[in-house]
DNA sequence: TATATTCTCTACTAAGTTGATCGACAATAT
DNA sequence: ATATTGTCGATCAACTTAGTAGAGAATATA
């Protein structure tokens, strides 16, 4: 699993959302200034992410995206796969994205692999973006610094 | 981490060194044939392995590759790091290979790349090619199918 | 209704990576 | 001498990444 731009953006911009959720809608502008994503491109990643069903949009004056569900209902993983693909090392071990391999049913390395996947993807579909939500707003707790905001 | 093709056939060759390490010397034909790896693009990962102090050769008929150590001394997550760059899930998490981020010291994700790159690293960095090899000596006690000979 | 605002959608692009292929050359065993 | 085997550098097509650009559609408000 290697997070890219585009997945970092992604987890950033739902985050942005998340911790304004309070706030009904937030315009894309303001998330690519806080989080310093690139408008244009953000504006690309938001639209998957609508199309994934994760935020909903409205245009317009007043308009503004915003999550289409809790952040205690997303997990990184979700958002990891929708940008960057499968979380796993190779795709033949991969459930999001299998790929067949030559070597079946007796590749020496396979087993290590699924050690791997399965590794990983106990951390990022157990946590939610509720939990980095709590993760920030301790942060900001103890440091005066506060971020996000 | 992703594991490429380079990363792949890597690890192949290393084994296949490994299981053939009473030989004394294997030829790079062997090796391609045997793990179905372009002969060419095998002959220069041999030599960053070489370049690296994984194997040694010599020139010439009855040339060929050799293990530079003991099976028990490599372990897959050095071959990976060496072929594929750092296991890191992010750069600014990795030993390996670091790359500074600008969310630093606040990112609210870095704790979650931490656990990846450590669940990660905890597999690849603590097997050996020993115990691949165990895996394929196994295998091929069980069915009748002799893997890698 | 006019207008400013905000999201939507498609196209394009430069740079880098991946997965090779090719050919000449150097060393060495017989 | 010669056949064999590894060494090394160049080149390449396809793909991915990280954007940029601009026209268009929807909507709130005056």
């Amino acid at each position: 699993m290697k997070i890219s731009f585009k997945g970092d953006y992604a987890l950033k911009a739902v985050l942005d959302l998340a911790l304004h959720y309070d706030e009904d809608k937030v315009r894309i502008n303001e998330i690519a200034k806080r989080q310093d994503i690139p408008l244009k491109y953000l504006s690309q990643i938001l639209l998957v992410l609508k199309g994934a069903g994760y935020v909903q949009s409205r245009r317009g004056p007043q308009g503004g995206y915003w999550l289409a569900k809790s952040s205690r209902k997303i997990t990184l993983g979700e958002i990891i796969r929708l940008m960057d693909g499968p979380t796993s090392p190779i795709g033949c071990v991969s459930r999001s994205g299998y790929s067949k391999c030559n070597d079946e049913p007796f590749c020496p390395f396979v087993g290590i692999w699924v050690k791997v996947r399965d590794a990983i993807n106990e951390i990022v579909d157990h946590t939610t973006f509720e939990d980095i939500c709590e993760i920030v707003k301790s942060q900001n707790r103890e440091s005066n610094f506060t971020y996000y905001i």
